[in-house]
DNA sequence: CGTCACTTTGATGACCCTCAATACGAGTGG
DNA sequence: CCACTCGTATTGAGGGTCATCAAAGTGACG
């Protein structure tokens, strides 16, 4: 029985990474060997099937988790950022994991991990983390209309921003919006349509979106704002 | 920082509870304390917003996880049964997990079982499938048609039974099922209806499903099978 | 034999998908 | 600098799937 994934390294934050040189990192014995990797656009990190044998940390870049049906319908499952972990997977994945632009992603063996004496609480509260947003996400495309997806996703993008309005960057197209969101492209591109005549948003460029009421976007994230 | 949740204790299936009596189970330190607690019908074991103190195991019936938008509309988020743990959570709940019969919930204290010497083997193990789970149940969401979402959910119920045809027994009504599926009732009954035109199945009884092609039935729910 | 929860069935319509055409923007080469 | 191309985005018309609303049927339980 593979218990590899039991006891996982305590994995510095991208930022670490930033500061130090990678050569410098090989310390002391509980920092189990790591290297990081350049992928250019759409490159594949891993896909459906691949033995899951390392744990991954984006560094620089966003990367999308998805998963397929045989005739090509595809679910986005997670939208990574830069520090945060994911590749979890029993002995093989399930997904295809996938670079939208120039990236670079920090690898950790998952049997050199194993032997670190560290225990894996980063992985475990990714882990925690991972579940709780697949569960939001079901919630969405379960139960949620198409302005409150769109909502709900801008709203997630915007964080705990305590500002009125905030201007974002979307990090992926219309079409990994749709495939995300369970819509398709016609449908973002007028749900946008519609923020922007609620007077929700503007959007500047294909890529920008200025958030001009926050606090009703959650609320409209959230089911309690009538449909625009 | 709170890393009661990395240290869990290997917590011995239902069946080996069923076996002993509870009193006989006070056993070495490395097995730390737990009790058994019995629900009646639609009770619940824990709410959104209450503190994550336990882990939990099914030990007799069938829990429900859910989530909630303020309006009412509900998204079941898992559907679990006897020898499956329950109840991850970093700090408070975000969902609500409620039992359907009378059942039989084991309750592990997370602050107590972080003293076990024993690492949380079984836990992440859970972990992981209900990340995995979760995966599926999004792509179901996001990108299948009513059909292949109650195929999907039947085949699941069947497991990696071999046999041509299987009856199974529905744990949860339709209106269960439909959110669970992200359904209405009417279309789950529909789509029962036109499994059961299509001779993919039999419905003897409302909890009661007669699979008769199990292998059309799991191509239909992976999107292979012309809709029927 | 009521009541109550659950299920089924029907009619209607809304929301979103599909298909199609157009517009936009970046990159390339003339 | 402009034409061309290609991927992406927008906009429009029409249709399908599933939701909504309504009513009747079923079964368990008192």
């Amino acid at each position: 029985m593979d218990a590899s994934f039991l006891l996982l390294p305590d994995m510095p934050p991208a930022a670490a990474l930033r500061r130090a040189p990678f050569s410098s990192r090989t310390g002391p014995s509980d920092e189990p060997a790591m290297h990081v990797r350049r992928y250019g656009t759409r490159q594949h990190v891993f896909s459906t099937g691949d033995p899951a044998t390392s744990i991954h940390e984006v560094a620089q870049g966003t990367v999308l988790v998805s998963r397929y049906l045989s005739d090509g319908r595809r679910q986005i499952v997670d939208i990574i950022g830069p520090g945060r972990l994911f590749g979890f997977a029993s002995s093989t994945h399930g997904c295809t994991a996938e670079v939208v632009m120039p990236a670079m992603i920090c690898c950790l063996d998952r049997e050199a991990a194993s032997h670190s004496p560290i225990v894996a609480e980063r992985t475990l509260r990714a882990m925690v983390h991972e579940i709780e947003h697949l569960r939001d996400l079901a919630l969405l495309l379960g139960r949620k209309t198409a302005s409150e997806r769109v909502a709900t996703m801008l709203a997630k993008l915007a964080g705990d921003n305590p500002a009125h309005a905030i201007l974002l960057t979307l990090p992926v197209t219309r079409g990994e919006i749709a495939d995300y969101l369970g819509l398709t492209v016609e449908t973002v591109s007028r749900t946008f349509g519609r923020l922007k005549q609620a007077g929700l948003i503007e959007v500047p460029s294909n890529e920008r979106v200025n958030i001009l009421d926050l606090p009703r976007l959650r609320r409209l994230a959230d089911g309690l704002e009538w449909e625009v």
